[in-house]
RNA sequence: GGGCUUAUAGCUCAGUUGGUUAGAGCGCACGCCUGAUAAGCGUGAGGUCGCUAGUUCAAAUCUAGCUAGGCCCA
């Protein structure tokens, strides 16, 4: 026996439920266990980062990724389920310093970087836990005990083994250049870290200046900047030698200005152009830098040089160049031997020698700079100017470009072998391997220093006399390199700040070498996973096993130059082939709305929120059934109609459930052979059957969105085509084969739907289960999860059936829609429909079925027809409108004429694009309009070559029967109001007018069939509902009891 | 400026290798059902498939250009 099953259900409960049963009763180990032997399949994680709760964003990720483990789980694949945190890196670093209320570097300098370290620790420590219970929450089943950690020794020392691989290639340099700097971090950006999110709309100051020449006093070049304090470093100007310049006389100020021609626009005041010339003519000139004065710019000569990036499309032609300060600025001082002044320090506070500006900050100067131009005499003008700008992703912050010191892999040696690599691996979307290509194409060095605190140590050790450097390839290695501080780091993780004690012999000059004092890249912890989580160096051949992942699932935007790129990069220098077979990608959760989800906009929804409202089965099926090729917008109303959805499913189960114990049915006993199916069950098997069969090829293929628009689409066929065309097999007394057929056949369509869809709505599916098969198999599996998944049999998958049934389902549609057009219900029974087919195949298939459309539709009869000239006329009008502006006064001939056509023959013409000659008068076909005239008594539609035409006169039979039918839905509600059971029989009292009395007699077994009544004669104390319902125009006395 | 990508109904999206009159859900209108019922179902209206040119017997689909948006790189 089955439980019984409300047809109101909260999803949310029954979600907590089931995470209870599934703790209970160990179902994942038992599901790791049952898998223990089969073949393997391996997936990685791509790691989390530890440092704020989940959000919606990555429920989407960590249901797909439970989407394929599970699905893999039901193949009998054996797995690792390792769930991953991401912790190390600035990002964690940030939130610690808002917890402390720090402003700078120099604030965690002064609380002690040891204590700082740990509290970046706990802070990861304690947000994995969170995230932890999150995503069991989310239904993820991971082996949640073995989840690794990026912060890990085992991590940490891969990677160190993996920059000694590099630098054996001679791939590790140190850069000294100029990099986009945060001054409230402290730190250069990688070019990773701006492009994700880095660039704002932002407006600047600018300014115009004047560099006057050394030779002629009274000749300046014109000069824009939109950073003004970089012109205190200001050492070279550069130009186009290909581009046209003028030289301007100013009328004000008898003063000559150079500028590119095409830019004389931003001149003030009148001018005269009084020479042309060409850049070339420029280069070498001598000039006066705009702060001369100032020590730092001591014994500096300023000059013209050559640059082709030089454009007309604004400033003036000619660039104002900073080495110090700019990167190409600084790339053009190398090849020009100009001088490189560097003016502000990690705050990005300028440095001593700069007089009035030093320690003042570069980006709190502009007035004074401005003031300090004009008092000079060399401001031309001051502007303003909209453009992108880059900005620190963490604090907002604008960035300024520094030259420091910095720590590279050089890129050109694994580039074509990555690119090689690339191609190994199927890109889902197909797109993602050109973007991943285009983005190695492109890719300059890996900057993977950073000068923070919580972060891998970069086992780079420089010698303090000779300079030389060395990488350190592990902890043994760097054990036995020892030579001071060993004792110390000893039983203390790889962090800062124990590892910067140890001090090693330096193996060219002997002296001692100490750790270079940054950390390391975090996308450098992230991609080692393939080969730390997996015990590369640890446990070889563990590894062997495991890698390549067969496959990884991510969000794809800011990825191909975060996370897969350093997977291919390190990989492609480790072992030079690719550490995954297959990545699908996934866009971004925006709101309902499609915009970005931001707290501080009230848009945003909370993992917690969403699940405790809307239930985790309905967030799964709301991204699984969403293309992940583009964003999607996440929301309360989305969700609703998921849930509704939902509840078709469940309204077929507790449909099921509720028939199935009136009738004891069990399904392991009861079970009926395929031969004594009728059409509609086959028909549904048939169904059931091709669905299998495609689920597995869009599991198989990772694209579960077309398996959830497949399921969509059979369940709402099983619905409102089986279960409602099989209701009345249930309802019937006694228990013949045909009712066992159709229990038989829904248990089936309701268990085969749990099982594919178990991996996607892992709770309901569930729940289901637990009554639907386990209520009555105790033979069966302990959970939905530990079943095979199921097997298409491709015999049952009966092609011919599928379009028969297509055909009834099809006859039915139209004979609703002429319905409809008569404005006739379906309770009023008509006498007949004719239909129009397409071909003798389906003409026999509606013959073959046709008590089903007539019972569908309440007609008594239905006839095929091929030509319905008998039934409907065409008629032909002229468009009033178009027609008439053409041919004005001959309207009233023309409407003539066309009334006394043959409406067939005008419509063929028309048809055909003819022109029609009426009365003389030569007709464009567009300027008639055709339309289909029903004669009397008819209503007929058509649609694609098929017609049904409806009679839709009423005889008084068939009104009679109306009546009846009126009549038992009022003692229907009677029923049900007075809350008899659906199987409740009945005794019946009615006092009917005469003129009604006929009616009855005539449908008597109907009516006493339909409310499971007889006739007697009751009292009207005995009465348990007496009523009066008005039928047709007449009243009946209703009075009911049960018997 | 370059790469990738998108443009289909009021909204959100399908449309596999070109092939009858381009589909679904939601919303809307009208209605049905009343033994899945604070549910369920049907019918309908609504689209020059961004624009232009080309290839083809045939283009939402292929090609080129243009316009607008998104992501990325300069």
């Amino acid at each position: 026996m089955y439980k019984p099953v409300s047809s109101k259900v909260d999803f949310v409960k029954l979600e907590h439920e089931q995470l209870k049963f599934w703790e209970k009763a160990d179902i994942f180990n038992k599901l790791r266990k049952k898998n223990e032997n089969g073949p393997r399949w391996s997936f990685l994680d791509g790691p989390i980062t530890a440092n704020n709760p989940m959000g919606v964003h990555h429920a989407w990720g960590r249901t797909l990724k439970d989407v394929f483990n599970r699905y893999h789980g039901m193949l009998g694949h054996y797995m690792r389920y390792q769930n991953g945190f991401d912790c190390q890196g600035l990002w964690v670093e940030v939130e610690v310093e808002k917890e402390l209320g720090f402003k700078s570097k120099t604030d965690i300098e002064t609380y002690g970087v040891e204590k700082f370290v740990q509290a970046c620790k706990d802070r990861v420590i304690k947000y994995s836990k969170v995230q932890t219970e999150q995503s069991k929450r989310l239904g993820y089943w991971m082996d949640w005990d073995n989840s690794y950690y990026t912060m890990s020794d085992e991590n940490n020392y891969t990677i160190w083994h993996f920059l000694k691989k590099c630098h054996e290639r001679g791939m590790i340099y140190k850069g000294h250049d100029v990099m986009p700097w945060c001054p409230r971090c402290g730190s250069a950006m990688s070019e990773h870290e701006i492009a994700t999110e880095g660039y704002k709309e932002l407006t600047h100051k600018t300014v115009f200046v004047k560099f006057y020449l050394k030779e002629k006093p009274d000749e300046a070049l014109l000069v824009w900047t939109t950073t003004p304090w970089t012109l205190a470093a200001n050492t070279a100007a550069a130009v186009n030698v290909e581009m046209d310049y003028v030289k301007v006389e100013a009328k004000a100020k008898v003063e000559y200005y150079y500028l590119a021609k095409e830019l004389t626009n931003i001149l003030t005041g009148d001018y005269k152009i009084v020479e042309e010339l060409k850049g070339k003519d420029l280069l070498g000139l001598k000039y006066h830098g705009p702060f001369d004065e100032l020590p730092a710019q001591k014994g500096v000569e300023h000059f013209v040089i050559a640059w082709d990036e030089v454009s007309d499309s604004d400033g003036t032609g000619i660039v104002h160049i900073a080495p110090g300060c700019g990167k190409e600025d600084f790339a053009l001082s190398k090849e020009n031997d100009i001088a490189i002044i560097a003016p502000i320090d990690e705050f990005g506070n300028y440095l001593e020698n700069y007089d009035f500006l030093t320690g003042k900050n570069c980006q709190e100067v502009n007035s004074e700079i401005f003031d300090n131009l004009k008092e000079k005499g060399i401001c031309y003008k001051i502007d303003q100017i909209t453009h992108r700008y880059p900005t620190c992703w963490r604090h907002g912050t604008e960035l300024v470009f520094r030259l420091v010191d910095e720590w590279f892999i050089s890129m050109e040696p694994i580039r074509e072998d990555m690119m090689k690599v690339v191609g190994q691996i199927s890109w889902i979307p197909a797109w993602g391997y050109d973007r991943e290509m285009d983005w190695l194409r492109n890719m300059g060095d890996w900057m993977i220093s950073k000068k923070r605190y919580w972060g891998l140590s970069l086992p780079i050790w420089q010698c303090g006399e000779c300079g030389h450097f060395e990488v350190i390839g592990g902890k043994e290695e760097l054990k036995a390199r020892a030579v001071a501080g060993w004792e110390e780091f000893e039983g203390h993780s790889p962090h800062k700040p124990h590892i910067d004690n140890i001090e090693i012999k330096c193996s060219k000059c002997g002296a001692k070498s100490k750790r270079i004092p940054d950390v390391g890249n975090p996308w450098l912890d992230a991609g080692i996973v393939p080969y730390s989580t997996m015990h590369y160096i640890t446990d070889h051949d563990y590894w062997k096993q495991w890698f390549p992942a067969d496959f990884i699932t991510e969000s794809l935007p800011g990825q191909f130059r975060n996370w897969f790129y350093s997977l291919l990069a390190m990989s492609t220098v480790l072992e030079n082939t690719a550490p995954f077979k297959t990545v699908l990608g996934h866009a971004l959760v925006k709101d309902e709305t499609g915009k970005d989800m931001h707290k501080s906009a009230g848009n945003a929804i909370p993992f917690h929120d969403a699940a405790d409202h809307m239930g985790v089965d309905v967030m799964r099926w709301m991204y699984t059934a969403h293309n992940p090729e583009y964003n999607l917008n996440f929301g309360y109303g989305p969700a609703d109609e998921i849930r509704k959805k939902m509840l078709t499913l469940w309204n077929m189960y507790s449909f099921y459930v509720t028939y199935a114990d009136i009738d004891r049915y069990d399904p392991t006993k009861q079970k009926v052979a395929y031969t004594k199916l009728n059409e509609l069950d086959k028909w549904a098997l048939a169904k059931i059957h091709a669905f299998i069969k495609e689920a597995r090829e869009d599991y198989d293929s990772f694209r579960v969105e077309r398996l959830m628009r497949k399921f969509e689409m059979l369940l709402e066929e099983m619905s409102n085509w089986y279960v409602r065309r099989s209701r009345r097999r249930f309802w019937k007394s006694g228990n013949d084969i045909d009712k066992m057929g159709a229990y038989y056949t829904l248990y089936n369509i309701l268990r085969t739907m749990i099982s594919v869809l178990a991996p996607i709505l892992p709770f309901v599916t569930e729940d289901i289960y637990q009554n639907l098969v386990l209520s009555v198999d105790k033979k069966a599996p302990q959970s939905v999860h530990l079943q095979e998944f199921p097997v298409a049999d491709e015999s049952l998958i009966d092609t011919e059936l599928l379009d028969k049934i297509d055909i009834i389902i099809k006859a039915v549609e139209m004979g609703r829609s002429a319905r409809n057009k008569a404005n006739i219900r379906t309770r009023q029974p008509l006498a007949n429909m004719l239909f129009k087919a397409k071909s003798e195949k389906e003409k026999g298939y509606i013959l073959e079925l046709a008590d089903q459309i007539k019972e569908e539709l309440n007609i008594k009869n239905i006839t095929l027809v091929d030509d319905i000239r008998d039934y409907v006329e065409y008629e032909a009008k002229p468009n009033f409108v178009t027609l008439g502006k053409k041919i004005g006064k001959q309207m009233p001939l023309a409407i003539k004429g066309l009334k006394e056509m043959d409406g067939e023959t005008v419509a063929a013409a028309v048809q055909r694009g003819e022109a029609l000659m009426v009365n003389g008068i030569s007709i464009d076909p567009a300027d008639i309009q055709i339309a289909m005239r029903e004669k009397e008594h008819i209503v007929a539609v058509e649609d694609r070559g098929y017609v049904a035409i409806l009679d839709i006169r009423i005889s008084e039979e068939l009104k009679a029967e109306g009546l009846v039918r009126d009549l038992v839905r009022h003692i229907q509600t009677l029923r049900k109001e007075a809350d008899f059971n659906v199987d409740d029989r009945i005794a019946l009292n009615l006092k009917s007018p005469d003129s009604l009395t006929e009616a009855l007699e005539l449908n008597r077994d109907y009516l006493l069939g339909e409310t499971l009544a007889e006739f007697a004669e009751i009292s009207e104390q005995e009465s348990e509902i007496r009523k009066e319902i008005n039928v047709g125009n007449e009243i009946i006395i209703v009075n009911i009891k049960r018997i």
